[in-house]
DNA sequence: TCGATCCTGTAG
DNA sequence: CTACAGGATCGA
């Protein structure tokens, strides 16, 4: 499921109705989730702490809570966590819950289990996080940081996109979105790229995030069949051999890293 | 830098 | 049945 911006969207909803309560009950389903830490440390740590504010880093979501601990999970592929009114009717997927005061459920929900709850202490954290990169909304990203970053890189521009150190958060939908709509060929290496065109890439970068962060806030506040209302509409992502809506050309599917990459080989070079 | 691995579900 | 899935890590 989640990239930056459904990931952006998890933690706002969140916020709206599950931060700020007490954690009666912590209850790990599926040991694996947690490794290499111990489920039941993290059952036992988890217990009885109020849930303070929900912070997003990249993919990655940190409940912090009370006694300077900070829970820290990462939805992967098919991960969701989210808050239900009754702590009784969980889903068969779900791999963690959490009791709040009240009665309500903070459940994560992953049905192939690739997703990960750690708990760290809260001074632990930068550590934890330094290799990670800039938010690519925050004013940090600015062209000659991205810039700085691709100078000297031969790595392919997709996989640049999807490194985690380099920009954070940026998954396999929107790195391919992002490199169609500045003109780039993915498998072009970042280092060889010219300096209009790093600047082309940012910004296509800037707009890609917006759009998905507003789609997936819409589409993650009203769910069920609205839910496509709020849908990002992707050019180029799982179109392989549709026509290129400014081309015509079909679109094509090349194996990048070990994950589908989809372009455009008419505008994208 | 590639491939295997972690897991389960679904589409063809 | 095989291929593939919005992710990341590990060892060869």
């Amino acid at each position: 499921m989640p990239e930056l911006p459904e990931v952006e969207a998890v933690c706002r909803k969140l916020r709206a109705d599950g931060a700020g309560r007490r954690i009666v009950q912590a209850r790990i389903e599926r040991a694996g989730i947690t490794r290499p830490q111990s489920a039941s440390w993290i059952e036992e740590a988890m217990t009885g702490r109020r849930m303070e504010t929900v912070e997003r880093r990249g993919k990655n979501i940190l409940l912090h809570l009370d006694g300077d601990l900070v829970a820290h999970i990462h939805l992967r592929m098919t991960g969701n966590l989210y808050v239900v009114p009754d702590v009784r009717f969980r889903p068969v997927a779900a791999r963690a819950w959490w009791e709040l005061e009240g009665g309500k459920g903070l459940i994560f929900e992953d049905p192939r289990a690739l997703g990960r709850v750690h708990v760290h202490r809260a001074e632990a954290l930068d550590a934890l996080f330094a290799g990670v990169g800039v938010e690519p909304l925050a004013d940090a990203f600015t062209v000659e940081h991205l810039r700085a970053r691709a100078k000297g890189c031969r790595k392919p521009a997709k996989l640049f996109l999807m490194d985690q150190k380099h920009v954070a958060g940026l998954g396999n939908i929107y790195a391919a979105e992002a490199l169609f709509r500045a003109g780039i060929h993915p498998a072009r290496g970042i280092g060889g790229i010219s300096a209009a065109r790093i600047a082309s890439l940012h910004a296509a970068i800037r707009e890609v995030m917006h759009e998905a962060v507003a789609s997936a806030v819409l589409a993650y506040a009203a769910p069920g069949r609205f839910a496509e209302a709020g849908s990002f509409d992707t050019a180029v992502y799982d179109r392989e051999g549709g026509p290129c809506r400014r081309c015509g050309r079909k679109i094509r599917r090349i194996p990048q890293g070990g994950r589908s990459t989809y372009f455009c080989p008419g505008c994208q070079r």
